[in-house]
DNA sequence: ATGATAATAGACGATTTTATCTATTATCGG
DNA sequence: CCGATAATAGATAAAATCGTCTATTATCAT
């Protein structure tokens, strides 16, 4: 039996962001700026951590934040832009295995296998997560509706 | 700025596992088990954690262990039967994306895009560590030997 | 049988990650 | 300028992961 299990490899803290900048994809409108309360109902994610969270994109430049009435965030540029993997490093960096985890000398220029392998399939992963952008998350004919309880099934 | 970070996308005990895995691998002579307390020495995993983990390992028949003196433990079958999927569900299972993580009833049966790329990700993930063996990360020739200072470049 | 050895089991503690709450600073409308 | 709004910053709390410690049970050698 295992000792404990997370949700999947990726952080919550991760799943919070994509769905963050996914919500601000589908719903940007020109000039408009959403408060992070707004958002927190689109996207289910608890309101305080939220703020953490979409601080942390700012930092990135992948979001523009505004104080005051009237403010609120926005997407930084156009979704075909951002890839999943600037999203998931701006709060949880995705860390390639680059020194034996052992600290052995003898590992140090040259991983031995078991790393190398694991490092291999963190290689893939960056490689797919750098590939894919938001914009190609978004609505999709014959996929549900992003974050929202609307269909769009095949009739 | 990361609010904080993992050390990779696999947890400590799962890195844990696979050295203990390993290491026996590495180590096996017929008839022959070892203690934790060596194999802890070996791996540089915390001895009283390492307890814990061997046994998962044997709750997923994964290794065979015996008390009392001259018990220990030991790989219960050939290295190039046991994948580096296996031991990593042994002890931290892969989570695969089965259900929306918004529980959005819309999306019961069919990820939204961003969840299904995750889950992609995850699927590739999967692949390459149930083709991964054992026996392919133990010593090569060029490469460090695994968990060892002893090396083995080319000259 | 008895003592030594070593895994098993589970309580306990520390650290990291996730989440909340309060105070401060910036921006807008009047 | 003044009050309302909303992000920023930081202290605090809760939960999960990682790690330690002690007691128990099984096995071997004498």
């Amino acid at each position: 039996m295992p000792l404990e299990s997370r949700l999947s490899m990726f952080s919550q803290t991760a799943e919070y962001a994509l769905r963050a900048i996914v919500w601000l994809a589908e719903n940007q409108k020109v000039d408009l700026m959403h408060g992070h309360r707004e958002i927190s109902k689109g996207t289910k994610v608890p309101e305080s951590y939220l703020s953490k969270i979409l601080k942390s994109l700012v930092e990135a430049d992948l979001l523009i934040s505004k104080r005051g009435a009237g403010g609120g965030f926005r997407i930084s540029r156009d979704p075909s832009a951002i890839s999943l993997l600037q999203v998931i490093n701006a709060v949880d960096p995705l860390q390639r295995i680059r020194t034996c985890p052992l600290k052995l000398k003898a590992h140090k220029s040259h991983l031995c296998p078991v790393h190398a392998k694991i490092d291999e399939t963190l290689a893939q992963v960056e490689q797919t997560l750098a590939q894919a952008t938001i914009r190609e998350v978004l609505y999709k004919p014959n996929f549900p509706k992003p974050l929202s309880e609307a269909t769009d099934q095949p009739s």
